[in-house]
DNA sequence: TTTCTTTATCGCAATATTGCAATCAATAAA
DNA sequence: TTTATTGATTGCAATATTGCGATAAAGAAA
């Protein structure tokens, strides 16, 4: 039906699943990626560094500060996006604990 | 228009999007952390786990199979599932690449 | 053989996502 | 004031995802 049984889940579950769905888009990517090595960081810097239309690129940072990796302060009549560094590291170390939590079974070899 | 433009993005961006894509569903994460921790891994006892209905489970896994993450092995008429150990390994390590190689900027501070 | 068990696939309905043109809101410049 | 400039929002079309009932495929059991 299009609709994810949240239900099923846990919080920490449907949270980071939230966070893998947002990271799962390469312009998505490819803006983190730009801001984490650029200076400079205006909405219109990224719009003409991915190649997407305005509108795309404003839903897409949207989309990366509804799960509060990223942050933007108003200057003037622009706006500069920034990664919330916290949560930054709080997200990275939610994933590695996923990926450290493996301890591999033998049950298919 | 629902179409990904993966044109303008690079191999490496398209290729991780797609496996932050598969994780951004908590019943595939749910899989994952069961297979993570569990003896067995037999179809049947990831539904019952789970509580989605066999058929979705199966699509789930399919999913999970195709960006090489779990492979499974036939046992007669039923199907063990595990996670790929050097899939994991080289996934968690792109993971972490795009994590640290984020240097702050002052540009919002 | 028939029947059961297990899993994959098909087909569908409901919902979500992607992308953009048009427009709006707000500040800056003239 | 008027006019640019910048970025967010709206509304839409095209496509993708989610979930499941029905069914198919294949081996196991009787």
């Amino acid at each position: 039906m299009g609709l994810t049984k949240t239900d099923l889940f846990t919080i920490e579950q449907n949270n980071l699943a939230q966070a893998f769905k947002v990271l799962g888009h390469p312009a998505r990517l490819a803006i983190l990626q730009y801001l984490s090595t650029s200076k400079s960081c205006v909405t219109g810097a990224i719009v003409d560094e991915i190649g997407l239309a305005q509108p795309t690129i404003s839903q897409h940072l949207r989309e990366l500060k509804s799960i509060g990796l990223i942050q933007g302060t108003i200057e003037g009549t622009s706006v500069c996006y920034c990664i919330h560094p916290e949560r930054w590291e709080q997200l990275q170390a939610a994933i590695q604990q996923l990926f450290t939590d493996h301890h591999p079974n033998r049950c298919c070899n």
